[in-house]
DNA sequence: CGCACCCCCTGCCGGC
DNA sequence: TGCCGGCAGGGGGTGC
């Protein structure tokens, strides 16, 4: 589910509910996610207060007081989501931050692919190989030159690489090649500077049209408050196998790169 | 270095 | 109506 719109979307949602609240408690029930939640998570929690919250590419980052902070990813099928204290439990919630004013943080993952940990900055290493933010920088042909530089690979494979770029998955990387006219299939040291100049203005085109619409909900996103996003509604390609091209009406054609779904118009990109 | 191929896990969909 | 295979927005590990 959640890409860099998506988690960007959560991230804005819980904000304004979040900062300045304080976690009361903490309830775990189950501990297997990406890796097991640690023994001492629910005592680092209690107490402390939330103080603001970052996204470093797929990963959510809670500023706590003191030396703390908690690390979150959504996986595939996570949710974060804010809840009244009295709400009913649900299937495959995992973890509530109990907070005042009656409410709840719940951190709902059916797949339990997702992450929460606690811990200093410098023990939470799953952040520090996180690259730069394609929404944060102005990207340019000057400033992708750089990553493209000699490397052999599928450039879709490049701009879904998380050390390289923090945030594009496989949604957004289908879009932002198709309306940047480029086979995902292209080795990406081949790409022309009026292709990386397409592609960086794609980038930034595709990912702030997504975060306005609140992120794709193609079968159950949805931020802090339930709601769901729309960005869905503006896919030219992805899962649109067999589909007219919006462009020139000619059939998406799927391949499969680095073991995920692909799609692109064969006469719209190159 | 970068790939293919495996794993993790649940849910859903289409074919039979 | 089941059952089964394939697939799904994630990351990580292995071996070549």
């Amino acid at each position: 589910m959640p890409e860099l719109p998506e988690v960007e979307t959560i991230r804005r949602s819980l904000l304004a509910k979040l900062t300045g609240a304080t976690i009361r408690s903490v309830t775990v029930r189950e501990r297997r996610l990406r890796r097991p939640i640690a023994r001492d998570f629910e005592s680092r929690l209690r107490g402390r207060r939330v103080l603001n919250i970052r996204r470093r590419g797929k990963y959510l980052l809670f500023d706590l007081d003191g030396d703390d902070r908690l690390l979150a990813h959504l996986g595939m099928s996570g949710r974060l989501e804010m809840r009244s204290g009295n709400a009913p439990e649900e299937l495959h919630d995992h973890v509530r931050l109990n907070l005042d004013r009656g409410r709840t943080l719940v951190f709902n993952d059916p797949r339990r692919f997702g992450l929460m940990r606690v811990g200093q900055p410098t023990e939470l290493d799953e952040i520090h190989h996180v690259g730069p933010d394609p929404l944060a920088a102005e990207w340019s042909a000057d400033r992708l030159r750089p990553l493209v530089r000699g490397r052999r690979r599928p450039i879709k494979n490049l701009l879904m690489d998380q050390t390289l770029l923090g945030g594009i998955g496989n949604i957004y990387a289908n879009e932002m090649l198709y309306r940047a006219g480029i086979r995902p299939t292209r080795r990406a040291r081949t790409l022309r500077r009026r292709e990386l100049d397409a592609l960086a203005g794609a980038m930034r085109r595709v990912l702030t049209d997504a975060v306005r619409l609140g992120g794709s909900s193609i079968s159950d996103f949805r931020d802090g408050d339930g709601r769901p996003g729309y960005f869905q509604l503006q896919l030219a390609v992805y899962d649109r196998a067999g589909d007219p091209c919006p462009r020139c009406r000619t059939p998406i054609r799927r391949v499969v790169l680095a073991g995920r779904s692909s799609f692109y118009c064969r006469r719209c990109q190159r």
